[in-house]
DNA sequence: CTGAAAGCGCTTACAG
DNA sequence: CTGAAAGCGCTTACAG
């Protein structure tokens, strides 16, 4: 029966009406047991008459000196993540953690922006997982800085900071392998290389200009096998997309398929391979006849459409980074990945 | 230059190697306009030398008395929240607020069990947002009981908090009669009845019995049209998934084309209106001749499908909530939706 | 432009 | 089983 007008009813003042110290009535919340059944039955009584809802989460936070709670922090556009599979499979796993710790789960979007950094500092949180970023984001210098704990997925990997994923390059060379054998127009259809996510097609791209480590990667995998395979990369077309968007990535699909009339689409995500498939649809080609296409991630529509793609759980790596900011060791070594070998490709 | 030893600097110590008071160090960070050039330069000075990374966050929380993050309270399974496109979009909109605004976004995941009641009190935040829930959910009374906005998604409508969602019963008996229209053997393909999440096959449901607000209001603007339309509710078989996903809810699309003979689904998600659409091609029914089938929320798949479904903008819901649980008034009255007929009725 | 004082609401060894 | 004391790290009127 909570009396309506008190706004903010504090430990002190049902203490005083119970006629007890503050600390009686904290140990009836924090340690029960300690207390005289009475007076906590008394104390209950009084704070239920009062109105109070017990200690207030920031205080208690200051005084034990841990928040409950850690930080995700997110690039450019927090509603990307949230329509993005792979970033939702890995928030997921967090998220599990999470709930099995029963501890916050505090997203931090950013914007490449000055204020991220504040941001990010003034999070009450006890540790950071950063999702895959630039690596000269100015967010890692701050989130390493803090003394607390900190899991990168993806990378750039830094000092003072663990690093969660797979080998990129080496899946990156297998699936080049499947997707681009027996092929003699090979292409890429690539994740933005940097944060300004320009849409356009480039030649033979040069990737030390790969601003994300883990598009960077990639493509080193796939010149990796160019060059074992007698490819010359410097010709290899390579389109990049403005995000990892099914429909937004159509235009590029077109081009691959019609200006640089490929046989053979390497893409860096399920999602863009899905756009390269529907638009040799809309061509009446054949996969893999006329061209061969492989994705990424494996996620359950990869199946459905019987797409080659590298699978990974993003929901244990989300799980490890999870572990990691809140202060365990977490795995070591970097992530497992399988090549998921169907249809799409030759 | 942060020096590396000091695990933790506080401002105290920061104004003693300075020489000057606590209070000049804090205006330094909060109004460094009324500090001296000088005394500025040589605060930071010393405070980057200290490696002090600024004011605690939680301690300028407490003092502050306000935390600059929302809550947003998530049922049972965190990670659906992200596979569910509808979730997704909504989180979406909230986040947008949130970056705009600068503050953060905390996620609280709940299970059914008591726990969730300390969990959703001891989150730092200033608001709260939840994300429609059964009404009979503990969490209700104690969120509302906090004295801080809160705005409920969807429902229940409670005493104490915001309600932000469409009118569920009136767009159900709209889509009801464009899917219905011209069949004999009418079905629903309906989201779970309650916590206990279980898949099954019901003909004709007290709604009653429904302790989600959001799918008793769509099944009884259902009722409403058919007995407008004559039909025998008594006799109207709903198929209950276990959750929103298309494969999963597999099995009772296949239920319905199979045990039901239906030739009209409506489906409260385009999810669910996937996996029926799904379950005709496997029997290469023809839609909408021989099954007209309708979803609900008009996502991008829907345009692609030709899917009759209900539109609305979770987006703007999930802004409206954030801008609720931030304290603003919000808009006034029911979100809007509207019919997107397409080809899959007749 | 800078400081002394009070206090945000709570918890934790430590006595008794 | 209960209390006096100290303090978590900071900010805010208020003087000067």
């Amino acid at each position: 029966m909570s009396s309506a007008g008190s706004s903010r009813v504090t430990m002190a003042e049902v203490a005083r009406r119970c006629g007890v110290s503050p600390m009686t009535v904290s140990y009836c919340y924090n340690q029960p047991d300690r207390v005289a059944p009475d007076t906590l039955r008394r104390v209950r009584e009084v704070a239920a008459e009062l109105g109070y809802r017990g200690p207030d989460p920031t205080a208690r936070s200051l005084r034990r000196r841990h928040n409950g709670a850690i930080g995700v922090v997110l690039g450019e556009h927090l509603a990307y993540a949230f329509e993005d599979p792979q970033a939702r499979r890995f928030l997921a796993g967090v998220a599990e953690v999470c709930r099995e710790r029963g501890i916050g789960l505090n997203l931090i979007p950013t914007t490449g922006e000055d204020e991220d950094v504040d941001r990010v500092r003034s999070a009450s949180v006890d540790g950071y997982i950063v999702w895959t970023t630039v690596d000269s984001d100015p967010v890692l210098p701050v989130v390493t800085g803090l003394h607390k704990p900190v899991a990168v997925h993806g990378g750039p990997a830094v000092p003072g900071a663990r690093l969660v994923g797979i080998d990129n390059r080496a899946a990156a060379r297998e699936l080049a392998a499947r997707t681009f054998g027996g092929a003699h127009r090979p292409t890429v259809l690539s994740f933005p290389f940097g944060r300004d996510r320009r849409s356009r097609l480039e030649t033979g791209p040069d990737p030390d200009h790969v601003a994300f480590p883990v598009t960077r990667a990639r493509l080193l995998g796939v010149y990796d096998h160019c060059r074992k395979a007698g490819l010359d990369t410097c010709r290899l077309p390579v389109a990049v997309v403005a995000r990892n968007d099914r429909d937004d990535a159509a235009a590029m699909a077109d081009v691959l398929l019609d200006a640089c009339d490929t046989d053979a689409v390497l893409a860096m995500s399920d999602q863009l391979a899905f756009a390269v498939l529907d638009s040799a649809r809309r061509r009446g080609l054949h996969v893999p006849n006329d061209v061969a296409v492989s994705g990424w991630d494996d996620g359950p529509d990869a199946r459905r459409e019987g797409l080659t793609t590298i699978a990974q759980s993003l929901l244990d790596q989300g799980r490890a980074c999870a572990l990691i900011a809140l202060g365990d060791r977490g795995p070591s070594g970097p992530a497992a990945w399988t090549a998921s070998v169907r249809a799409s490709t030759r």
